[in-house]
DNA sequence: CTCCAGGGGGCCA
DNA sequence: TGGCCCCATGGA
């Protein structure tokens, strides 16, 4: 099995996302900081939360009453760092320049910028990046890691090769990164989860784990 | 009741 | 670097 066989298959059964459920880009940034180590289902619930008392960009972030932001974001859970998160990074943004100035730096410092703001790891920065601001990167999650380690594109759940996220980037268009990464999730939800549902699962027949699990 | 969700930071060896 | 703990609500 290798990552573009499970494309193949993904495309297949998933057909075109037109990944991540966001209407603005802003509500990109505001999402992937909320669904960290979270249920989209209860960042769903943080977002209309914020839409209600008139949160929907960076700039009411910043402006909004911290309180009442903590209480709208409370369904997506660890509401106090998150709440501490939103403020600082909505804040280091506008002091950027805004998202828009953000669309005009090359890919390099657009990185270098994003992992410098606290509460933006590898995966939130990758997120922002390619769904927020078009940029061709690949998504790594915990999702990730599970697929690609038992379908055997990768031997260790905790080490993606640099050499192997790098072909990803450099092989796919964004339209197929977009997509691939948001397959990836769905078939973690679906099938591929803690406990797998390797009966159904779209990958069964060219998954190493499946194999071993549906062995008698 | 237990387990887990589209992580990240701090700490320590 | 790599492992461990903490953060917290809600659904299965």
């Amino acid at each position: 099995m290798n990552f573009v066989r499970l494309n193949e298959i993904l495309n297949e059964h998933y057909g075109n996302l037109h990944w991540w459920p966001a209407e603005t880009p802003e509500e990109v940034v505001i999402g992937a900081i909320l669904t960290q180590n979270t249920s989209w289902r209860n960042v769903e619930k943080a977002i209309e939360n914020l839409k209600k008392i008139g949160i929907r960009n960076l700039s009411q972030i910043v402006n909004g009453d911290q309180e009442k932001i903590r209480e709208a974001i409370k369904p997506s859970g660890f509401y106090n760092q998150k709440t501490a998160r939103l403020i600082s990074v909505s804040r280091a943004i506008q002091s950027a320049g805004g998202i828009d100035s953000l669309r005009k730096m090359d890919d390099a410092s657009l990185s270098h910028f994003l992992s410098s703001l606290k509460g933006v790891g590898k995966e939130t920065e990758e997120s922002i990046m390619i769904y927020a601001l078009g940029r061709k990167k690949f998504v790594v999650d915990k999702y990730t890691m599970r697929i690609f380690s038992r379908t055997g594109i990768i031997q260790s759940e905790t080490i993606l090769p640099t050499e192997l996220k790098n072909e990803i980037e450099n092989r796919m268009s964004l339209e197929e990164l977009n997509n691939f990464h948001g397959a990836l999730v769905n078939l973690g939800k679906d099938f591929c989860k803690t406990k797998p549902v390797c009966v159904q699962c779209p990958v069964r027949n060219e998954c190493n784990y499946a194999k071993d699990f549906t062995l008698p």
